[in-house]
DNA sequence: AAAATAATGTTAAAGTGAGTGAAAAATGTA
DNA sequence: TACATTTTTCACTCACTTTAACATTATTTT
């Protein structure tokens, strides 16, 4: 049992790496060599081997990797064997949305309620059968459903206070599509999905290529805090992988 | 004119920033702090302070930012002063959510046109008055129009032939929300938006930690990947700040 | 059977970037 | 004028990421 620190990165491709996994399987392959496999996930292959060196070896050498073994174990290494039950907190157009998303409940993710503080939505039946509940009821149906996730789709004001809400019945890991930071106590994670940063970085990049061969004449028109100096845009190396606050 | 790199999680962090200034901003609060920004952004003071020192000096020494000023030179360094035009590929439950969402709106992005390759879907009228158009008529729209940016949410099976499309039509950004890699050219750039990914790692780190304290004869019970060894949990410093791939 | 080929596992090294702390400078106030 | 506050700036440390190179093992070919 070794003590090694694992990147937060490593975990994130082993997740596509997986998603990739499960395509060749369906397509009947049957082994697959670590730059195939990279090619497909975009990374280089002695990233991807290194990946896998942090928790055991995988593969044959001289032959590659076996699909639905190393399948196997990267569900297993991302506790995905196991089925998880979520909830979902606001029934909101996203919210909705969510429920519909097929990706979800191919990877073993299982809406088991939906809750809303809007009395207008509480009791409305909504697509795949789920019926929109109390907030009342949170706490005994996650104790019930034994839920361990939970979705987080409420406007941002009331973020924190369902935030606690949900951490005192008990999970201990929220998705949240808010667009405010919670505060959760150690233990507790969070990952944010938030759609108008990664819009923020794209316009931010899109405006430095377009101010990057401008001319004075040109620049002269750009409000002041353009004029002054013009700044670099963000190395390319880095554009490989952005980086994304969670918590 | 200094050439210095600026890193990724700075222009996250920008956005971040903005976002909070504009609260302020509502509120009234003429003057703020690096320490009470920072707090709301869940920073350290001294980063803020560094992040800002990649652009310029805004603050006054002894006082702190001027709200409205700060608020100004942000939006511009992301190139928020301007209106964004918009549109969406994918007119599904997704897409409907995202045409929705206020937020966009509010950072100054303008849903143009929606698009969607299912028949039964075209000709219909979405919330907002949108109609969902022919994908013919997507490079006319994107020139007519002048379009800079592209929310991608078809199926996966499509993402890479709709990318190839946008990039023909002069896309320089495109926030993807398909579960797919995609290749685009230099001077393109893609933002990911992956739900699973991200209930991936929450996933993972609650199996860690449940997985940590236990004891041998609980171990037993586990599959046998688990049992050759426990990973070490992700370590802790890391959890502020997650690493999402981008392009 | 030996050699060539292919692919993994592992280590090392270089580079990058993030976070932190403290001194210096500037401002406002008593 | 002296003092408190807060930004600015610099320097340092630490951790992570990536890549390359090489030893090792399996398969195929001659």
């Amino acid at each position: 049992m070794r003590k090694e620190k694992i990147p937060a990165a490593t975990i994130i491709r082993l997740s596509v790496y997986q998603r990739y996994l499960k395509r060749l399987l369906a397509k009947g392959v049957k082994v697959v060599s670590s730059s195939e496999l990279a090619y497909e996930a975009n990374v280089n292959p002695a990233q991807l081997r290194k990946d896998l060196s942090y928790f055991g070896r995988f593969g044959v050498r001289g032959v590659g990797y076996d699909v639905a073994s190393l399948l196997n174990t990267i569900s297993g290494i991302l506790g995905l064997l196991d089925e998880w039950r979520v909830v979902l907190v606001g029934a909101g157009p996203i919210g909705q949305a969510l429920l519909r998303h097929p990706q979800f409940s191919r990877q073993g993710y299982v809406f088991e309620a939906v809750f809303d503080f809007d009395p207008t939505h509480i009791g409305r039946e909504l697509e795949g059968g789920l019926v929109v509940q109390d907030l009342r009821n949170l706490p005994r149906v996650i104790q019930e459903k034994d839920i361990q996730l939970a979705v987080l789709a409420v406007p941002s004001e009331k973020a924190q206070e369902i935030a606690d809400l949900l951490v005192d019945c008990g999970i201990k890991g929220i998705l949240n599509f808010c667009t405010t930071r919670i505060r959760v106590p150690r233990g507790v994670s969070v990952q944010y999905v938030d759609f108008t940063i990664l819009l923020d970085t794209l316009t931010y990049k899109i405006s430095q290529s377009n101010t990057e061969g401008m001319d004075e004449h040109v620049k002269a028109g750009k409000p002041k805090w353009a004029r002054e100096h013009s700044w670099p845009v963000v190395q390319s190396n880095v554009q490989k992988q952005g980086v994304t606050l969670t918590s």
